[in-house]
RNA sequence: GGGGAUAUAGCUCAGUGGUAGAGCAUUCGACUGCAGAUCGAAGGGUCUCCGGUUCAAACCCGGAUGUCCCCUCCA
C-alpha cells in the first residue's frame, strides 16, 4: 500500500472518532495519536518458559483485533510486542527467587536459550493458528541488555535508584514524594503502599522499602544467565525490559501501551516509575488492559484441575469439554465478549459459539454469491442495511466493541438469506448498497476480526477431494431419484459420522465440513 | 485486611435515564421423502438485594451480598 492510498483510506474512515477506554484515567477518551496518521503500540508479550497459556491467547487476540482495526482505519501502526527471556523471577525471598527461564533450563538440563527458543516457537505457532498478525517488531529482553544497563545508569544518575551489594533497586519512596505518579495506574493508595506492614513482607533483604523493586540483580554463583555491568555480574529486573524496548522503538512517550490487567501491578506501575526515573515522563498516553479468561466461572489453575490447553481445546481431549473446537470457533467465541470483560469458557458456550460462527460464515458465503438484478431502488431494506453497517463501524469506534458489531452482522443475515431464498425482493435495495454490504462483511470478518472461513481451507489444493464429494453426491442423487431412501440416507449418515454434512436444497445438494 | 472490577433470558455475552437485546438452546408453522439448512412466528428476564437522586433508574450515587482479578508468579 502506498502513501497516497493510506492517506485516502485515512480520510475516508476517520469521519467518526475512535474512542478508547484508558485504564490510567478510568474513562473513555477520544483517541488522538501523537503523530497524525501514525500509532505506536506496545504490548507486553509472554515469558517463554512454558507452553503458551490459553489466557495469553485471548489477550493477544484482543490486541490483534485492536491492531487490525487501527490499520483498517488507515493508521500506520508500529506494533511492538516483546518476548521476555530473562529477568522474570519465580519463588520467594526465603527459598531463593529464581529466573523462570533459568529454572526451566536447570530442571530440563537445557541451555536457557534452548528453553527460550522452544517456547518462542510454540508461541509463534499458536499465534499463527489463531490467525494473529505478527507484530512489527518483536524484541527480546536478552537482545537489549546494554540498553537496560544504560537505563539503570540513567535512573541512578537521576537519583531514583540505589545500589546494594551489586544489585540496584528503584527508589519508589523518593518517586512517590517527588512525582504524583506512583500508584496512579493500579489505583494503589500510595500512603498504604509506603507504610506496608504485611508480615510476610518482612524479609526485604537489601531493599530500603518493601515497595522498592530490583532493576539490576547480582547473580549468585550458580545462576546461568549473567552479564557484566558496572555493579555486578548479573541480570536485569523483569520490569526494565519493557521500559527500555518501548523507549527504543517507540520513543520516550508513545500512544498505546497494552497488556493483561493482571500486569497493572506491579509490572506496569513499575514501568511507569522507571520511565519517570529515567526520562521524567510518562511512557504512554493510553493504557489498554484486557480482562481475564475464566473456565466454568473460575480462574484457570493447574493445581485446581481447572485448566485446559489450546491443544486440548482443539482435540477435545479434556474432561471439561465434550468435543474439539476449531481455532476460528474459539477466536469467534472470544470476539463475542468485550476485551475489558471477563469471559467464561464453558462447553455449552463453546458449542453455541461454534454454531454461531458457522452461521456467520455461511451467511457471508451466501452474501458474496448474491447477484443484483440491477433494478433496485433505495428503499426500506436499503435504509435498514446501511444503518446497520454504519452502526457496526460506530461500535468498533466505541472502544473496539466487537460483540456489538458482531450482533449487527447477525441482524443482517436474515436479510441476506431472505434475498437468496426469494422471501425478500431486490427491489428495495440498490446495487451500491449490496456491494457495500459485501465489502463490509469481508472487511469485518476477515480484515478486522481476523477470522478465516475454515470450510474453504479444506478446498485449498484439494480438488481431488472436492471431485470425490461431487461423485458421492451424484450417486446419492441417482438413488434419490429412484426413491431409494435407504441408500441415500446411508450415504448421508456415514458422511455425517465423518463430520461432513449434506444439505438438500431446491438448487441441489450442498456439503460442508464441520 | 487493602485496591480494582462485575452481577441482564436456560448458557455465553451486548446494551441503555423514558415500551429489555444478540448468538446458542426451546416451541409452533412453511419448505423437505425424512433430516439439515433456510424463512416466518412464539415462549422465556420484577436487568442480585436495600436505600438515595430524578417527573422518570435495570441504567447515576451509597450500602449489602455473590463472583472475578491484583496486592507473591501470572495475559
Amino acid at each position: 500500500m502506498n502513501r497516497n492510498s493510506h492517506k485516502l483510506m485515512y480520510f475516508c474512515r476517520m469521519k467518526q472518532q475512535l474512542s478508547v477506554y484508558n485504564s490510567l484515567t478510568r474513562q473513555k477518551e477520544v483517541f488522538r495519536p501523537i503523530h497524525e496518521g501514525r500509532v505506536g503500540m506496545y504490548v507486553c508479550g509472554p515469558t517463554v518458559y512454558s507452553d503458551v497459556h490459553l489466557g495469553n491467547c485471548r489477550t493477544f487476540t484482543s490486541f490483534d483485533v485492536i491492531y487490525r482495526y487501527l490499520c483498517y482505519l488507515g493508521y500506520q501502526v508500529r506494533y511492538v510486542r516483546n518476548i521476555t527471556d530473562v529477568g522474570h523471577l519465580v519463588g520467594d525471598a526465603d527459598t531463593g527467587a529464581e529466573d523462570k527461564i533459568s529454572k526451566k533450563a536447570r530442571l530440563e538440563q537445557l541451555e536457557p536459550m534452548e528453553v527460550v527458543q522452544r517456547y518462542t516457537n510454540g508461541f509463534h505457532e499458536m499465534m499463527a493458528i489463531f490467525n494473529n498478525r505478527k507484530p512489527s517488531i518483536e524484541p527480546r529482553a536478552t537482545g537489549h541488555i546494554l540498553g537496560q544497563i544504560e537505563m539503570v545508569q540513567q535512573i541512578l544518575d537521576n537519583g531514583y535508584a540505589y545500589e546494594k551489594n551489586g544489585s540496584v533497586y528503584f527508589d519508589t519512596v523518593k518517586l512517590a514524594k517527588e512525582q504524583d505518579v506512583y500508584g496512579k495506574l493500579s489505583g494503589r493508595v500510595v500512603e498504604e503502599l509506603m507504610s506496608e506492614t504485611r508480615d510476610d513482607l518482612k524479609n526485604q533483604g537489601e531493599k530500603n522499602h518493601p515497595s522498592d523493586f530490583a532493576i539490576w540483580i547480582k547473580a549468585d554463583p550458580t545462576h546461568l544467565m549473567r552479564w557484566n555491568s558496572p555493579w555486578s555480574e548479573g541480570f536485569p529486573g523483569w520490569h526494565l525490559e519493557c521500559s527500555v524496548m518501548s523507549t527504543k522503538y517507540l520513543g520516550k512517550t508513545f500512544d498505546i501501551h497494552g497488556g493483561g490487567n493482571d500486569l497493572k501491578f506491579p509490572h506496569h506501575e513499575n514501568e511507569v516509575a522507571q520511565n519517570f526515573g529515567a526520562c521524567k515522563c510518562a511512557p504512554a498516553n493510553y493504557w489498554l488492559h484486557t480482562n481475564m479468561l475464566l473456565m466454568n466461572g473460575r480462574k484457570m489453575s493447574k493445581s485446581d484441575d481447572n485448566s485446559i490447553t489450546p491443544q486440548e481445546l482443539f482435540t477435545g481431549e479434556s474432561p471439561h469439554i465434550s468435543k474439539g473446537f476449531s481455532p476460528m470457533s474459539i477466536r469467534f467465541f472470544m470476539l463475542q465478549s468485550h476485551y475489558r470483560s471477563t469471559l467464561d469458557l464453558t462447553d455449552e458456550a463453546l458449542l453455541a459459539a461454534e454454531k454461531g460462527f458457522k452461521r456467520l460464515m455461511e451467511g457471508n458465503r451466501t452474501l458474496q454469491q448474491l447477484a443484483h438484478p440491477g433494478k433496485g431502488q433505495a428503499g426500506e431494506l436499503d435504509k435498514e442495511l446501511n444503518e446497520l453497517i454504519d452502526a457496526a463501524h460506530a461500535d468498533m469506534n466505541d472502544d473496539f466493541n466487537t460483540p456489538k458489531a458482531l450482533a449487527r452482522l447477525f441482524e443482517m443475515i436474515p436479510r441476506i438469506n431472505g434475498l437468496k431464498g426469494g422471501q425478500l425482493s431486490f427491489d428495495g435495495l440498490s446495487p451500491d448498497t449490496l456491494n457495500r454490504l459485501k465489502q463490509t462483511f469481508h472487511d469485518f470478518l476477515f480484515v478486522i476480526f481476523g477470522l478465516k472461513d475454515e470450510m474453504h481451507e479444506s478446498d485449498n489444493g484439494n480438488g481431488a477431494f472436492d471431485g470425490l464429494m461431487q461423485l458421492i453426491i451424484d450417486i446419492r442423487q441417482e438413488a434419490r431419484a429412484k426413491k431409494d431412501w435407504s441408500t441415500s440416507d446411508k450415504i448421508r449418515d456415514v458422511l455425517k459420522e465423518l463430520d461432513i454434512q449434506l444439505k438438500d436444497g431446491s438448487d441441489g445438494t450442498q456439503w460442508s465440513k464441520n
